[in-house]
DNA sequence: TCGCGCCGGCGCG
DNA sequence: TCGCGCCGGCGCG
């Protein structure tokens, strides 16, 4: 059937989702309504895809929702910022093995957290390992130093998507200290052990973030932000992501840290730009 | 069919696998063989499954294969502690809604961690949360003090699964600082964000404990010690569970410490009790 | 080929 | 009812 462009079969019939064009295709083109809600939608994706072919493992679809769900994100975090409503700029970032987040600061501030990795794993075999953000929050100043052109993204097209998930590249080697205003967890759901990658993440970039203050002699500094943003958030999600910053109790001198700083659920690109007004001003 | 004792349906007709009796009637109450591979063994376990019940969903298998793993883990341990080769024992943990680990730990020790705890929240509204570890090691001597029959474990009946799996129970109340020597993490598989829940966990038990002995003054302490186990590890796990905890990197005073001490491979009942006997002796 | 980071569907108390 | 903590099957570079 020609019309299932994406879904493509390997070399042993399984099926394999396209996810870009998935969700370009289904959705015709066109962005969700802004109070459409995504986890209904996700769901009626799903539905059709498994209508086209049974053998879809849920899987192949997990993987998609998280990817999506990115998508739609990074697309309302543009269009506010072209919009002229965002002070900053919250940018996809690929995974680590295709990218190392510490190259978007600027040749001073890269150097230290090398020099960091280094000295650490040499004095001790010990390493200071998470997975990439999903999202860097990078100053107006630096987008605007950056990037040229600024048109607001009104359909969905694989062009687009490709568009804001290769954008960070253009801030390569670009930002000082204060340009990485800080970074977003995504997540299309949550879970009670999944949850806690959050905290871990946010406390190890927040631990680097305290040496090149540190090394640097930055005095009262601006302070580096770690947000998460789910479809849904319950009480214990919440709690839970209150979880202390661990570098920040074990002396008196500091305030205990939260690993998190705030919680926001996202179900609709409304509630997307809400959110990210409120994160990117 | 009356052999499907272990499947269940629920009121929809949802087949539902009762995870204790699974494991026994599958293997007709014998323990695996030694050198029997649990990546192999459970993959049959699972075939088994859904020849009987097409409709068993991938998520439940998902949630035996966790079980089943903490089981014969638990049983090595017993059976090492009973046999004398060990000098302490690792018991399974419930999780933290059903019980509190701070417990485990004798009135005055359970108390400052209430203590820190409330603290830290009226403080800052900050929270030290993690999902209970899946095991705790207890020193042999509270062992000895708190239980009496010493059995070893032949038989996988669900009379024994119980045994295992409530004997912390024994355990309330009863921990002086230095008999609770540490914790394991244990996952049947690992993936590149779930296996960082490990150094999150072994990161906060590491600085509550840090946190219990600056309160008492403890000069010199034996450290609390957080092990990884899962059936198969490869070089990039081995690396991010190096990752430091980031308590520990903050001041120049302290060498960085990592959040996973050591990280084994344990795919059989044999290598379980190889590696039980380098971590309880 | 494999490492990354994705996330839903559990059994149980 | 829901919170806990479980983990495999992805699409992609």
């Amino acid at each position: 059937m020609a019309l299932l462009s994406y879904i493509r079969r390997n070399r042993k019939l399984v099926p394999q989702i396209n996810k870009d064009e998935a969700l370009c295709e289904m959705l015709n083109g066109n962005l969700p309504e802004g109070d459409t809600s995504l986890i209904t939608l996700f769901k009626e994706l799903d539905n059709t895809i498994k209508a086209e072919d049974a053998n879809v493992k849920d899987g192949a679809l997990n993987n998609a929702h998280g990817d999506w769900y990115e998508y739609l994100l990074g697309i309302a975090s543009w269009n506010l910022f072209v919009s002229g409503d965002a002070a900053n700029l919250a940018l996809i970032l690929p995974n680590i093995r295709q990218f190392d987040v510490a190259t978007l600061y600027n040749e001073e501030f890269c150097n230290i957290i090398y020099d960091l990795r280094e000295k650490i794993v040499a004095s001790t075999d010990v390493e200071l390992i998470t997975s990439n953000p999903d999202f860097v929050i990078v100053s107006g100043d630096v987008v605007r130093q950056r990037v040229s052109e600024f048109e607001p993204i009104t359909e969905l097209t694989t062009e687009n998507l490709n568009f804001i998930s290769s954008l960070y590249q253009s801030f390569v080697n670009s930002c000082g200290f204060d340009d990485i205003i800080g970074y977003i967890g995504v997540k299309a759901s949550l879970r009670p052990d999944r949850r806690l990658q959050l905290p871990h993440e946010g406390s190890l970039m927040k631990a680097i973030y305290v040496h090149l203050q540190t090394r640097n002699w930055i005095i009262d500094p601006k302070g580096l932000k770690y947000y998460a943003i789910s479809r849904s958030i319950n009480d214990s999600d919440r709690k839970a992501l209150r979880t202390v910053a661990t570098h920040s109790i074990t002396t008196v001198h500091n305030e205990p840290q939260a690993a998190v700083d705030e919680v926001y659920a996202v179900d609709s690109l409304n509630s997307a730009t809400d959110v990210l007004s409120r994160i990117l001003n």
